[in-house]
DNA sequence: ACGTAAACAAGACTAAGTCCCAATAAGGAG
DNA sequence: CTCCTTATTGGGACTTAGTCTTGTTTACGT
């Protein structure tokens, strides 16, 4: 019942703030510089009790593979097409979305995500051969 | 290089019409009450080829599995945590969402994709024990 | 009717994510 | 400080979305 503190933990929680937007994986590999004896399945469990605890957030951007944040406020993101790279949008939750009610369909809404697509500065470099 | 009408993309369209933003897996299981023979492959191969072209549009609702919809305008959707049925949010697209400039990265913006978690009204009845 | 290349069926393959269970270790009680 | 309980871990099996490959079929222009 009660939660313990683990090296374990301390690891995926210093990786996770270093690494802004991480996938589960690529969280994973770069733990395992450090502590190379962690287990793959106890990175994913981590991260899935943060995410379910509300202490840490559980998202897509659309690109197959779920990612974590320790910023838990609302907040959207920017994707790169090119490279993959997760970046913070500069805008605040938008008030429409934030006030949604649906009277269309009747559902209760709970919450909202919003994401874009994009190209980062050196993917545009890359890719004007 | 020339595309073929064949039945299976027949098939797959009629269903994706019918079902409004099913997953590739729910699709394929429609499909094939009318069409057994139909394969897995198949059907994702359509799939993948009809939003790479923009004649269909690909996204995810955040429950680990992409959706598809047959209508490509800017819109949202609303995804019942209960069940997992997704709607189209009465909603018009944000104007800044659709103008937002990332000054910050320094981004190039191509799109934006916005959806809401919520619970249907069916969901929320066999809630409330 | 024919030839060619697009599309298909079947199934192997990849990878994200979950689950299971025996072994380990955190941390509260004494 | 030591012991005990039980949360947590490591390791690996398992599930499933999605992709890829290959030999066969079929749409459709000539």
């Amino acid at each position: 019942m009660n939660r313990r503190n683990t090296a374990q933990k301390r690891a995926v929680y210093d990786c996770l703030m270093e690494m802004g937007h991480p996938t589960a994986t690529s969280l994973y590999d770069r733990v395992r510089e450090r502590f190379p004896e962690i287990s793959r399945s106890t990175v994913f469990r981590i991260l899935k009790e943060w995410a379910g605890d509300g202490e840490a957030l559980r998202f897509s951007v659309g690109d197959g593979e779920d990612r974590y944040d320790a910023t838990t406020r609302v907040h959207y993101h920017i994707l790169c097409v090119g490279c993959g790279r997760v970046e913070d949008a500069d805008l605040p939750p938008m008030r429409e979305l934030l006030e949604f009610h649906d009277e269309e369909n009747g559902f209760r809404i709970l919450g909202h995500t919003a994401s874009f697509r994009g190209m980062c500065p050196d993917c545009m470099k890359k890719t004007l051969n």
